[in-house]
This record gives structure tokens, C-alpha cells and sequence, in this order.
RNA sequence: GGAGAAGUACCCAAGCAGGUCGAAGGGGACGGUUUGCUAAACCGUUAGUAGGGGUAACUCUAGCGCGGGUUCGAAUCCCGCCUUCUCCGCCA
């Protein structure tokens, strides 16, 4: 949610703003309603002053033994009127509101405009992996050492699921335990949150209500208001978790990370190119978040990435850091960084962590703000959320690039305490 | 799943046969008097918030779980919903 005040008083500039990510927008119908709903407030008010006024009045009046019909028949014409106004205001409030919920965030001023084609690698790590043999891809090497059932995934739960078997389960559960653990180090509070949420939770994340087709949504409820969805990351949860407070200047930051899978629908997005696990209907992710300061948000982005980029060295995964173009950032976001992977048989990088910094957007649209110590002034906070990651599309770099030339995968050795072994050799 | 009860400000809690009730009382917090210091005692302050108008002082509107309705007037009456608690049943 934008600051309707901000676009009041610079419509050009925001509208500039946006025009980076290449969304166009025209602000003369909003500012029309906004007008609008602002003299019928003034006028209905007084009406309702007046009547306020002159009902209290009546008691005594009649106390006194006056006749006050008269005025009873008055009141009840204002009365009328008021109620009339209030539709209208209802109306107006309406169509602002549904106009401020689409609008996306406004990028940084740091964020180059334009698509995808514009992102910027940052840095990289590592140097993409030589092999002195024909390499396999992940299909191949998590099927052949039995690590992942793709056939009976889709047999159990359909296109786009798989089952995670044996070492590969361990594998899998050993790179969530990998990442609590280094939150816990970094003093992040761990939380698991429901996996079913209420569609205010979507609305504040942002994913409601121009995205809500691409989450499950389960049968309970067919209105709005009422339905639940099933979460597409934990973010969705942990942005809900302080709605509708006021925290403390002193309490914050609050840091937490989460563990959840992560479900959506990827409706129409079944490529080729995307076979194995790259995509799914389901996958684990550990999600950092952050409630800051204003003035704090910006350190903490920076912080954020980098914890993601430890955790993909701390594999010794060759990757790379994007900074995402203002298009490519969602629309809930002012800034993301993307850690991405190399996939050695996709010859490309895939995202493993999307870190960003959601400004005052979130907030506004949760009602979640501050206090400051000083004046007492209540404020939006800032909230930042970033990948600590999804596993999804780092087991298949894993063992992409750690596979031997007789078809095994070297664990890496952050992993082994919890894995067991330090090399899974395919079956007979 | 069935049956009851309840949701009032930071907390507890009165009000609920509609009319100075934006709300008694207590606790807490804050400020003060007293005091060598602390405690006690006493006095005082204490909705927060959102929105409208105004350069401002200030002023008005909304608000007693949420949303509607009745009425000149609703914390109080009516309807719908949400949440919590208790009891019964069922179950990992």
C-alpha cells in the first residue's frame, strides 16, 4: 500500500516511480475520489456534530416539559441525510482503496528501471565446476543414487511433486538443519507458524488480491474475507505475526526465521527446461524476516544477503548475487537482491534466496507499526524477508556439483554431522 | 461435532429495564508533596488510534470484539459473524 497523502502531494512523482518497474498509471480518477470523500466527510460531520449536539439537548428539553417533536422530526431528516452521505462515503472509500491495493511498491532509488535484462550481478563466488567427464544432471544422478522418487511423487500427489527418499531425505533434512542452525548463531528467533492462513494474511503480504491465483485455496470458505490459503512461504505468516501492533522503538529489530514448504500453483509454467525439482508444487524453505526501523532497513537488507551468501558458500556452491531491476522486484518489494545458483546442466543460475526490502508497503497494508521513545510518534516500520533458503534448487547443485565420475555425490561437510555419510553412490 | 457463558481503555472490573457514559471503581504507569535515602501515605495525570477542518492554539467525527439494523439518541435493544472459556462427545 502507497501513501495516498504522497501521491496527493506528488502524483507525477510516484507515477514516475512506478513507470521504472513499467507500470503506468494515471492518477487524475483516484485524486477525483479522493476529492470527493473528503467534502462529503467535512459536510456530514458538521450534520452529525449538530445532531449530536441537539440530541443530548433533548432530554432536558423534555425535563423542562417542552414539546419536542419538532425537533425529533428535524433530527430524523439529518439523520436520513447522514445515512445517505455515509453510502456514498462507503462507495468512494471503496473504489480508493481497491486502487491503492493494486498499485506496487515504489522501487529505491538505487534500483535500475526496466525487466529482467537489467538486473546487475553484484559479485559471485566460487568458479563453475571443470569435470574431466561427461557431467549428469540432477534427474539423473538424485534418481540413480535413490535419493528422489519422481514417478511415485507424481503418483501420490501429481504433476509436480516428488518424494524425497531414503539419504535423500536426510540429505533434504539435513540443509534445513544447516540453516536453523546458523539462525540460531545469528540470534534469529525460530518460528513455526500454521500453514494455512487467512486471506488478511495474503492482503498484507501483498499477494492479495492480484495474485491469489496462485495459491491453494481450500474449500472452507468461498468469500473473500473468509477463505484460507494454503502458504506459498512462510513470509505470508511472519508479516501477519505482528499485524495490527504497535511495537516498541526499543523492541525492534525483531529477527525471526521460519521453516515451512512452500506450496503454489505455477500454473502454466511447466518447462522443459524445469524438469526435476527446479519447480514444484511443493518445496522446504527456511524464510529470514525482519521488522526494523526505518533508518535501520536498509543495513539490514544488506545483512540479510549476506546471510544468505554464507549459507551457500558454507556448501561450497560456485553462485552468484543479482540486483534485481524494478520490474523483476515483486510487487510487494522496493529492492531485492537474488543469490543464485549454477545448475552445471541448465548452464544457468537458478534462485536459491530472494532477499528484499518491503519499505513501509507491508506495514502499511498490516497496520503494523512503532513507537518512537523520543516523541511518542506512532510510525510504519519496514519489513525485509529473504530466502535461508529454499532447498529446492540447492540439492540439485549440490549434487550437480559435487557428483564423481562413477555417478557419486561428495557430501559437503557442513552436512555430513547430519547426513552420516560423506558420499552417496548410486544403487545397482 | 453438541450444549452453555463471555468479549468494555495498559490490566482487572462496574454499567446492559436506551438519554451529560468516552464510560464508575481498583491496580499499574507517570508527575508531585513529604523525606537523610528508600518505602509508606497523600495529591494529581493517564485512552490509545484513525480521519476531517485550521499556519497554529485548537476543533469536530468515528470508536465499549467485528459488521449490519431499530431510534431524534445505542456500551445498553434486534440480527449476522469472529474469538475465548467451561462441560459433553470424538480423536492424533
Amino acid at each position: 500500500m502507497l501513501d495516498i497523502q504522497r501521491i496527493r502531494n506528488n502524483p507525477e512523482e510516484v507515477r514516475l516511480a512506478l513507470q521504472k518497474r513499467l507500470y503506468e498509471v494515471d492518477f487524475t480518477e483516484l485524486l477525483s475520489w479522493d476529492q470527493k470523500r473528503r467534502s462529503i466527510i467535512a459536510e456530514s460531520e458538521e450534520l452529525k456534530a449538530r445532531k449530536n449536539k441537539v440530541s443530548n439537548d433533548i432530554p432536558m428539553l423534555k425535563k423542562q416539559g417542552k414539546n419536542v417533536s419538532d425537533l425529533l422530526a428535524q433530527m430524523k431528516e439529518i439523520s436520513d441525510k447522514v445515512k445517505v452521505m455515509e453510502d456514498e462515503l462507503k462507495e468512494v472509500e471503496d473504489k480508493i482503496f481497491n486502487f491503492l491495493s493494486a498499485l506496487p511498491n515504489i522501487p529505491a532509488d538505487d534500483v535500475v528501471p526496466g525487466g529482467k535484462e537489467n538486473n546487475q550481478v553484484v559479485r559471485t563466488f566460487g568458479e563453475k565446476p571443470q569435470f574431466a567427464f561427461t557431467p549428469k544432471n540432477h534427474v539423473d544422478l538424485v534418481t540413480s543414487c535413490g535419493l528422489i522418487d519422481y514417478d511415485r511423487g507424481v503418483k501420490i500427489g501429481g504433476s509436480g511433486f516428488w518424494v524425497y527418499t531414503g539419504d535423500g531425505a536426510l540429505l533434504e533434512w539435513a540443509l534445513l538443519n544447516y540453516f536453523i542452525t546458523e539462525h540460531i548463531k545469528d540470534g534469529y528467533q525460530f518460528m513455526l507458524p500454521p500453514h494455512l492462513l487467512t486471506y488478511q494474511c495474503g492482503y498484507t503480504a501483498g499477494q492479495f488480491p492480484k495474485f491469489a491465483e496462485d495459491v491453494f485455496k481450500i474449500e472452507t470458505g468461498e468469500v473473500n474475507d473468509r477463505m484460507q490459503f494454503i502458504l506459498p512461504t512462510a513470509e505470508t505468516a511472519l508479516i501477519n505475526y505482528h499485524r495490527d501492533e504497535i511495537l516498541n522503538e526499543e523492541d525492534l529489530p525483531k529477527k525471526y526465521f521460519a521453516y515451512t514448504p512452500c506450496y503454489r500453483k505455477e500454473a502454466g509454467s511447466n518447462r522443459a527446461e524445469e524438469r526435476g525439482m527446479i519447480r514444484g508444487h511443493q518445496f522446504n524453505k527456511v524464510e529470514m524476516f525482519q521488522y526494523t526501523l526505518p533508518e535501520q532497513s536498509e543495513d539490514a537488507l544488506q545483512e540479510l544477503v549476506h546471510k544468505a551468501e554464507k549459507l551457500v558458500q558454507g556448501l561450497g556452491l560456485h553462485h552468484r548475487v543479482s540486483k534485481l531491476a524494478a520490474q523483476d522486484c515483486s510487487a510487494s518489494m522496493g529492492k531485492t537482491y537474488d543469490i543464485e545458483i549454477w545448475i552445471p546442466s541448465m548452464n544457468d543460475y537458478k534462485e536459491v534466496s530472494s532477499c528484499s526490502n518491503a519499505y513501509d508497503y507491508q506495514a502499511r497494508r498490516g497496520n503494523i507499526r512503532f513507537r518512537r521513545k523520543d516523541s511518542k510518534k506512532t510510525e510504519f516500520l519496514h519489513t525485509l524477508n529473504a530466502s535461508g533458503l529454499a532447498t529446492s534448487r540447492v540439492l540439485p547443485a549440490i549434487v550437480e556439483q559435487y557428483q564423481q565420475e562413477d555417478g557419486s555425490i561428495v557430501v559437503p561437510e557442513v552436512l555430513r554431522p547430519w547426513v552420516g555419510k560423506d558420499r552417496l553412490y548410486p544403487k545397482k
